[in-house]
DNA sequence: TCCTGTAATATGTCGGAGTAATTGAGAGAG
DNA sequence: CTCTCTCAATTACTCCGACATATTACAGGA
C-alpha cells in the first residue's frame, strides 16, 4: 500500500549539503521542521529554559522560509513544548507543561532511545488504565464488539506477531476493548500510549524473539469480557501489561 | 509605489462588529482563530467530515491574513482536530482522533455548553486515575510533599474555596500530590483533566453554594498519604472525585 | 530607585509562484 | 451499450520573501 516514491526533486534543486530537514513523501515542510526540533527537545538536545533565538537565524540554517519554520513553533507551541515571546525569542517549557500524551509528542519522545525513566512512568500509567478499561468493557460490551473481539484474535492466531498482519490483529484486538468501554476519553487516552507501546513492541522485536507465547493471555482477557465478569477481566489484563513491561524492560535495560 | 493600493493598509481601521475574531490582550491573532474554530468544532457546529473548505474565503470573512488563519489551523492540526490537503480542503476529523486531553482541546469543550457525556466519560477517567494516582503518592512522597500539602490544606481553610485564594491552595494541594507521585505522564494527564474540572467547579459555583464542607474530605486524603497508606489513600481520594462528581451532575443536568 | 527611550525580536500582512490531488471527460475493452 | 481505465484541467493547499507593526527586555539617565 504505502510504496509512494519520493517526489521527484522538489523546488529546491540543491542537493542537501548540511542541516536540511528530511522531508518525507507525506509529509508537510512544516511537519518535517516539527519533527526535527520536536526530537531535539525530547532527546534533551534543547533544555527547559533554553531558547531557540532568531527567527530568521534558525529559518536560514534549516534553509526554509521564515513562514515554515513559524508554522512548526505553532505546532510546538500547540503541543506545550515551547513559548515564543517579542524580544524573549521562543523558549523551551519545562516538562510538566509539554503534553506528554500527545501521539505525536509520544512519537518524538521515542523517536531517538527513549528515557528509560519515562518509558516506566508510561506502563505505570498503562497499568492503571488498561486494567479499568477491561473492567468496563466486561460491563458494556454487546455482542457486535465480542464478534470483532473474537474474529481480531482468531487473525492473530493466523498470524503471528512477528508478522504485520499479526500486529495489526493485535491492536484491533485492543481497540474493539477501547471501544466497548463506551468512553471516549478513555479511549484516546490508551490510543495514544498504545502507539507509543507498539513502538517498543518492534524495539523488543529488533533485539530478540518473543520470550512468550502471548496468546493464552489474551484469551484469557477475551473469556473474561465475553462472560461479562469485571474483576477477573481487570485481572487478566493487568498480567498482560506486566508481562509487557518485563519484555520491554529486559530487551532494553540490560 | 505607495499608491497603487488606496485601500486600508490599515486592517483595523474599520471597526468591526461583524464577524470578526474578538482578540484578547494577550492572545495572539492566530490563537483567537484557533479557539474561535476550535469553540465551534467542539461545540458540534461543524461536524467531522465537513470541509472547512476555502483558505482564502475563510480568511476574508474573519477579516485576518491568510498567513494568520494558516497557522490558526497549524494549531487545530496539531491537536487532531481538522486535516488538511491541497485540492480536498480541510476536513474535520473524527472524534476519535481528537487530543480530547489536550488542556486546550479540554477549554474548548467547556467553553459553551459542555456535552454531558463527555463529562460522564471525564469523571469516570479520573474516578480511575486520582484514586491510583493518591496511592503512588502515598509510598512515595517525602517530607517535602508532606509540609506543601500541609500548607496548602491550612491555605484552604482559612480562605474558602468561594474565594480565588482558596481555589488556588486547592490547586497547589492536587499538584502536590501529583508531584508525590513521581510519574511526569500521569502528573500532566491529571493536570489537564483538573483544568476542565476546574471550569465546572467554577461552574458549580454559579449555580449554587458548596453543598458540603469539602475540607474533612481532603483532611482524610491528607492524613493518608502522610501516614503512608497506600489503600487507605486512594479510598480516600476515590470519596472526593464521588462527591465532585454529584456535585457537577445536579448543578447541570439533574 | 525609578523612569524612559531604544533596539532587538517576534507578530501580522500581502500577493504570487509552485505543487499535489480530485474530478470528469474521453478512449478503449468487454 | 456499459464499464473501466487513463489523463489532463482545475482547484485548493503549500511555500516563499519582503514589508509593516507591536511588544518588551535592557540600558542609561534623572
Amino acid at each position: 500500500m504505502g510504496q509512494d516514491r519520493p517526489s521527484t526533486t522538489a523546488h529546491a534543486a540543491e542537493n542537501g549539503d548540511s542541516a536540511k530537514v528530511a522531508r518525507g513523501p507525506g509529509r508537510r515542510l512544516h511537519g518535517a521542521i516539527a519533527h526535527k526540533l520536536g526530537t531535539a527537545i525530547l532527546s534533551g538536545q534543547y533544555a527547559p529554559g533554553d531558547v531557540l533565538s532568531g527567527e530568521v537565524a534558525f529559518a536560514e540554517e534549516l534553509d526554509v522560509s521564515r513562514s515554515a519554520y513559524r508554522e512548526a513553533i505553532q505546532v510546538l507551541t500547540a503541543k506545550g513544548l515551547v513559548e515564543s515571546r517579542p524580544k524573549a525569542g521562543t523558549r523551551v517549557l519545562p516538562r510538566t507543561r509539554w503534553n506528554l500524551l500527545d501521539p505525536e509528542v509520544l512519537g518524538w519522545a521515542f523517536a531517538g532511545e527513549p528515557d528509560i525513566q519515562f518509558v516506566r512512568d508510561l506502563f505505570e500509567l498503562r497499568a492503571i488504565v488498561e486494567p479499568a478499561a477491561a473492567r468496563l468493557a466486561a460491563q458494556r460490551r454487546d455482542k457486535n464488539d465480542i464478534k470483532i473481539m473474537k474474529d481480531a484474535l482468531a487473525a492473530m492466531r493466523r498470524h503471528t506477531l512477528a508478522t504485520e498482519l499479526g500486529r495489526a490483529a493485535d491492536r484491533d484486538f485492543h481497540n474493539a476493548i477501547l471501544n466497548a468501554t463506551r468512553n471516549d476519553a478513555l479511549q484516546v487516552l490508551s490510543a495514544s500510549i498504545g502507539s507509543a507501546v507498539n513502538w517498543t513492541t518492534q524495539y523488543k522485536q529488533r533485539a530478540r524473539a518473543l520470550p512468550r507465547n502471548p496468546i493464552p493471555d489474551h484469551v484469557r482477557v477475551f473469556d473474561a469480557i465475553a462472560a461479562g465478569d469485571a474483576a477477573a477481566a481487570a485481572e487478566a489484563m493487568g498480567v498482560l501489561v506486566d508481562l509487557a513491561l518485563e519484555d520491554t524492560a529486559s530487551a532494553m535495560g540490560g
